[in-house]
DNA sequence: AGGCATGTTACAGG
DNA sequence: ACCTGTAACATGCC
């Protein structure tokens, strides 16, 4: 489910509902996330404040009191749950389906209670998602973040960038911008729309690349991912209460998932296909698409 | 019943 | 050591 516009709001909502907030307890549902879940270790957060949130890539970054890190990756299904001091819940508004809340609960893995009384449920239904902890010297050395391209808004996201990376390479575009070395932060979905919006076909290798082209996936990267955050960031705000429908940012694709469906640009009629391509879902219209 | 799912990474082979 | 592609992880839905 979140790439990085969805990351990027569920941050700005943990934000407004937890910061500064104190650790009274955590309590460990289900421990068998992606990486083992300790006990003793999570138990370090009893009593710090959250000083700081932050994202990188997919990736959230809670920094406590004392230098205490927790780096959270939402994996496929990942997500928060915010309780107030009345109990009531409230839901990011996208999810990967929508359940009731007796099904819904039954995913709770870990739920860190604060002194306030309120709450915040880690929820995730196919346990991809982890939750680390690290000391300052060990976070900054860890090979999550290490190892990741440039953020799609920094400035050294640029086609001389692009150009070098891609020297001597014989993959296709859609398996580079997949690969978070080279970028860092997008996901299948929107992988497909830059290269609908750029109008180049998925399976292209990066040697054929034009200039031109290259600026233009670049330029549409920034802009999807920017309109993606702004409406995520608009229909969400906050931790919503709204206790049904999907966010509505993640309803619009003008490829992914349309497969049979008629192209969306005017004057082509041309039915979406579907492929594989590094074992990913793939949509494109051959004919707007080159 | 079998295929599919928005992510990451360990591993194999070149 | 580098480069690339594949499959596995856990769970639920269609």
């Amino acid at each position: 489910m979140p790439e990085l516009p969805e990351v990027e709001v569920v941050k700005r909502s943990l934000k407004k509902k937890i910061l500064n907030l104190i650790i009274k307890k955590v309590n460990i549902k289900d421990s068998n996330l992606r990486y083992k879940l300790d006990i003793d270790e999570i138990s370090k957060l009893n009593g710090k404040k959250i000083k700081r949130i932050s994202r990188r890539s997919k990736f959230l970054i809670f920094e406590f009191e004392k230098k205490l890190f927790m780096l959270v990756h939402l994996g496929m299904t990942g997500k928060f749950f915010f309780f107030n001091d009345k109990q009531k819940k409230y839901k990011t508004s996208f999810y990967y389906k929508i359940l009731n809340d007796e099904k819904e609960q039954k995913h709770d893995r870990v739920i860190f209670e604060f002194q306030n009384r309120q709450k915040l449920i880690y929820n995730d239904i196919r346990k991809f998602g982890f939750i680390k902890l690290y000391s300052q010297d060990k976070f900054l050395k860890n090979s999550h973040l290490n190892n990741l391209g440039p953020e799609p808004f920094d400035k050294k996201w640029s086609a001389v960038y692009f150009k070098r990376y891609i020297s001597g390479r014989k993959r296709s575009i859609k398996n580079i911008l997949m690969d978070q070395k080279f970028i860092s932060g997008l996901g299948n979905i929107y992988v497909n729309e830059i290269l609908f919006l750029s109008n180049i076909r998925p399976t292209r290798k990066v040697a054929k690349l034009k200039n031109f082209e290259i600026e233009k996936i670049i330029k549409n990267t920034k802009q999807i991912l920017k309109n993606a955050i702004k409406l995520g960031g608009s229909s969400i705000k906050d931790f919503s209460s709204d206790t049904g429908k999907r966010g509505d940012f993640q309803q619009n694709f003008n490829v992914y998932g349309r497969k049979g469906e008629s192209c969306s640009n005017i004057d082509c009629k041309t039915s979406i296909l579907r492929t594989v391509i590094s074992n990913r879902a793939t949509f494109f219209c051959k004919k707007c698409q080159k």
